[in-house]
DNA sequence: TTGACCACGTA
DNA sequence: CGTACGTGGTCAAC
């Protein structure tokens, strides 16, 4: 049934293979990669179309990826993968920018919902197979990353599958690298895959949308390989300043260290009788305890609670400030720095495209909650800029969209969508404010009560597309987003009683409230910052941050006010396809920086 | 060594 | 009784 690989004979003859087996521009390719490492490694590598398959190996990887980059200039396909971080990490260093994608896992995660996205059980669900069946690869398989012996007698050594139909557990544990055949077959296994998720989307309701959500959330997975190649452009001397204003000097070595480390705690310890003798400022135990004889009785120590005595306490104030500069010389100090930031001034971190519960992007090395005091050092380079965008008021907007409420729709078509909430309502603006992020959030108590009642009259359905939400996480029920993204609630814990269980159930629905919101901003979101990237590229611009509702861009200084325009001309873009013309409108502040602090340039 | 909790930064 | 995330500290259980 399944024809075996045809071998390309050099890197050189794919192109042509792929012509002469009638590719078409824009038409979906299968590419699976492995590079070994070294320098100058040789790599794997295996093609896929619905003509056939193909493999070859190369002597140098920068042969392999010479010869994608070539196909991508004269095909511009899409790339199928399996992963984005397994087929596009190993290239995205060594040149080709790759355009458009389908990322399998990227796929699975929408319609399976959670974060596991590995191979064998992406085409276990789509097979319908039972998930607990499939096979197991051993530790040492990886740890050697060399491919163990088939687990089934009966298997043909060559086939993708094993007999009961799930992807062999040596190869996707990667053994499909192990030569030009295998990595033909493996390309086409993704290939299939996507056919089945095609079908999938197909089938349901939204099928449009869904597939464009598909679309943008494996160009983000791409992204999120290229973000974390390129890094942030840090202006490493600046970044030293501030850590060393608010931690002191570098630490010379160890002792030192700890002279630094004592030094800093005196200050607050000095405040307590006998020079805080019995107390561990890292130890909130003992710092709850200190301040309990120092007059504070409280039931924890986080700063909100001491914030009151800011200003009339000694001993609070030398503690805040103590809290601040530790967090600094902890988190990020100088061993942030020595760990993340490269030789050529980039502070890089692992990127994920949808993380967690909503489906937002996450990331590592501390670059989604970088501390404001610290954020006068990510700069530009020299000649160029940062284009800094963000969404106004996003999650109200993005709620207008999605449940379709048309009096809701009629309030983003101002700048600030609470003027006319706050108007129609007959409250103050802020009134207003509180009372629609309560709803989304799910906050009761407070203001916002009476507020709430007028929301649900002017805004009636939009609060009962939050409210069905609630009502799904209570009862367990899983949520599906605006563009498709199964979301989990989760089982309840066992043996609770019955005031626990509905203080669970109501975080559940809490949770599934605001999952359906940030969730359905997650995907507007990367619709336009995927959208921006490919337009980046021909200004010899490049996104090297995302934050949930903020974009940067490292932008040449000639082409500032292209890619300003480009920002918003893509928000425009996406919002009308993602609306379908709903009439909900979204804004975007877009400045050109040196610096990402500066207000304005 | 691992997992819980605390604390705190961001949206 | 607002949600989500990542990180680093200490402690108790392994």
């Amino acid at each position: 049934m399944l024809t075996a690989p045809v071998l390309v004979a050099r890197a050189d003859d794919l192109l042509h293979t792929l012509l002469t087996a009638g590719t078409r521009r824009g038409d979906a390719v299968a590419l699976a990669v492995d590079i070994r490492p070294g320098p100058a490694g040789p790599a794997v590598v295996g093609v896929a179309t619905t003509a056939g398959c193909w493999g070859f190996t190369a002597a140098r990887a920068d042969d392999a990826a010479g010869a994608l980059a070539a196909v991508e200039d004269r095909l511009r396909p899409r790339w199928v993968w399996w992963s984005a971080a397994a087929s596009a990490g190993p290239l995205v260093s060594r040149g080709p920018r790759l355009a458009t994608c389908w990322d399998v896992a990227a796929v699975h995660r929408i319609l399976a919902g959670g974060a596991v996205d590995d191979p064998a059980r992406v085409w276990a669900f789509l097979h319908g197979l039972d998930l607990s069946s499939v096979p197991r690869t051993g530790q040492l398989d990886l740890l050697a990353g060399t491919a163990s012996e088939p687990t089934s007698a009966t298997a043909d050594p060559d086939d993708v599958l094993e007999a009961g139909g799930h992807l062999r557990a040596d190869w996707a544990g990667g053994g499909w690298a192990r030569d030009a055949d295998r990595a033909g077959r493996w390309a086409r296994g993704a290939l299939t895959a996507r056919a089945l998720q095609l079908d999938r989307l197909g089938a349901a309701q939204d099928a449009d949308r869904r597939r464009a959500t598909a679309h943008a959330e494996s160009a983000a997975a791409l992204l999120c390989v290229e973000l974390g190649a390129a890094g942030l452009p840090l202006d490493v001397p600046t970044a030293e300043q501030l850590v060393g204003a608010a931690a002191g000097p570098r630490p010379r070595d160890a002792g030192h260290e700890a002279e630094l480390r004592r030094a800093r705690d005196d200050v607050v310890l000095r405040h307590l009788p006998e020079r805080g003798a019995g107390v561990d400022l890292r130890n909130p135990a003992t710092v709850r305890t200190a301040l309990s004889r120092a007059g504070f009785d409280l039931p924890d120590t986080r700063s909100w609670r001491l914030e009151p005595w800011r200003g009339s306490s000694a001993l609070v104030d030398a503690l805040l400030a103590w809290r601040k500069s530790e967090r600094v010389a902890t988190t990020y100090g100088y061993g942030w720095l020595d760990r993340h930031v490269g030789a050529d001034g980039r502070l890089r971190g692992a990127w994920a495209a949808s993380d967690g519960a909503g489906g937002r992007m996450t990331a590592q090395a501390g670059l989604h909650n970088l501390p404001a005091e610290l954020r006068p050092a990510v700069a530009a380079e020299p000649g160029r800029v940062l284009v800094r965008a963000d969404l106004g008021q996003v999650e109200p907007r993005v709620l207008a969209a999605v449940s379709g409420d048309r009096a809701l729709a009629a309030a983003t078509r101002d700048d600030d969508l609470y003027a006319p909430v706050a108007a129609r309502l007959g409250v103050d603006r802020p009134v207003a404010k509180v009372a629609v992020l309560a709803a989304m959030y799910g906050q009761t108590s407070g203001t916002a009560g009476q507020a709430l009642a007028g929301l649900e009259r002017a805004y009636p359905v939009a609060m009962r597309y939050l409210s069905r939400a609630y009502d799904d996480g209570w009862a367990g029920r899983s949520v599906t987003t605006y563009g498709g993204r199964r979301v989990e609630v989760g089982p309840l814990p066992a043996g609770l009683d019955e005031a626990a269980e509905r203080a669970a159930r109501a975080r559940r629905g809490r949770f599934a409230r605001n999952a359906v919101v940030q969730g359905a901003a997650a995907e507007l979101f990367k619709a336009w910052a995927v959208t921006v990237r490919a337009g980046s590229r021909p200004l010899g611009a490049e996104v090297v941050l995302c934050l949930h509702d903020e974009l940067l861009v490292h932008a040449p200084a000639e082409h500032a006010d292209a890619v300003a325009a480009l920002l918003h001309s893509c928000l425009r873009e996406v919002a009308l396809g993602w609306t379908g013309g709903s009439q909900v409108r979204f804004v975007a502040d877009v400045r050109v920086v040196r610096r990402w602090s500066d207000a304005k340039d």
